[in-house]
DNA sequence: GATTTATACTTGATTGGTCAATTATTGTTG
DNA sequence: CAACAATAATTGACCAATCAAGTATAAATC
């Protein structure tokens, strides 16, 4: 049989490492009673200028469907996190916004992130972290 | 709110590539029955030159639990890619072995990732993929 | 050599997501 | 404007993996 080739490799070692990457970052923002998933969608929703999105948007940044944005925001609406707004201009559909609450959860699991992150990759070079980036966000 | 580091980016970027990643593979690999994570399992068989293996150790290449891995397999036992085997000298362990079946699809199934890395990451440049990888696996 | 401790699984209950179907609304077109 | 197609979101049924607990065996210690 053929040996691998570097994409193949590529793609292998990309996912173990999320594997790991999701189980680390799943136990430090615990801490902060949020999983790594929710902490992207908050994420995503703080980057927003408005801090609002429509579900659909929100899905399509997290990667996932929008069934799965609805199942992960409702124990966040719970919790006050976010919460739903109406679209005056379209009924279909449902806004949401991050709160305070939710602003604030951002800000202090942002640190714990933070040094999860610094500690994970903290042998990897400037110059090669950009160019990793840059390949990254267009996979 | 401080910005986000470059490592912060690098780990979100590397989940929702990897995110996007499994779907694609998910979907080719389905072509030939099989998931994504299947394909891993034989794949780590597939690379032993005795093809055989504990659950423990698949586990721990997969970076799953054990649990996961008995439920990873149960299904591909029944189609006969794997077969039990005891260890004569530990009869705690229930070892794995990769079938000739096994092994006829994960080359057939290879063909294909080997497809879909390539088209993946074909405007990684060679020397920036040899530094991911090497970045990749020290994760 | 008996007892404790550690290891290799397996199983029930739970979680986090998918998909397919459904509802409500909006946009399009004859 | 009536009918039909497309979009946003939710729901039920399912799937893949986790965790915690349980079982069986092996290793270490007294």
């Amino acid at each position: 049989m053929k040996k691998m080739s570097d994409a193949m490799s590529l793609l292998i070692n990309l996912n173990l490492a999320a594997i790991k990457i999701n189980k680390k970052l799943d136990r430090s923002l615990g801490l902060h009673g949020i999983s790594f998933s929710e902490y992207m969608a908050l994420h995503f929703l703080y980057s927003e200028s408005t801090q609002v999105m429509s579900r659909i948007a929100l899905a399509e940044c997290l990667g996932m469907t929008a069934s799965g944005v609805t199942r992960l925001l409702n124990p966040m609406e719970k919790i006050h996190l976010v919460e739903k707004q109406k679209n005056p201009r379209d009924a279909r559909v449902s806004l949401v916004k991050l709160t305070l609450t939710g602003a604030t959860l951002y800000e202090d699991a942002s640190t714990s992130f933070r040094h999860i992150s610094d500690s994970t990759v903290s042998d990897v070079r400037q110059y090669q972290m950009e160019s990793i980036l840059e390949v990254l966000k267009k996979l």
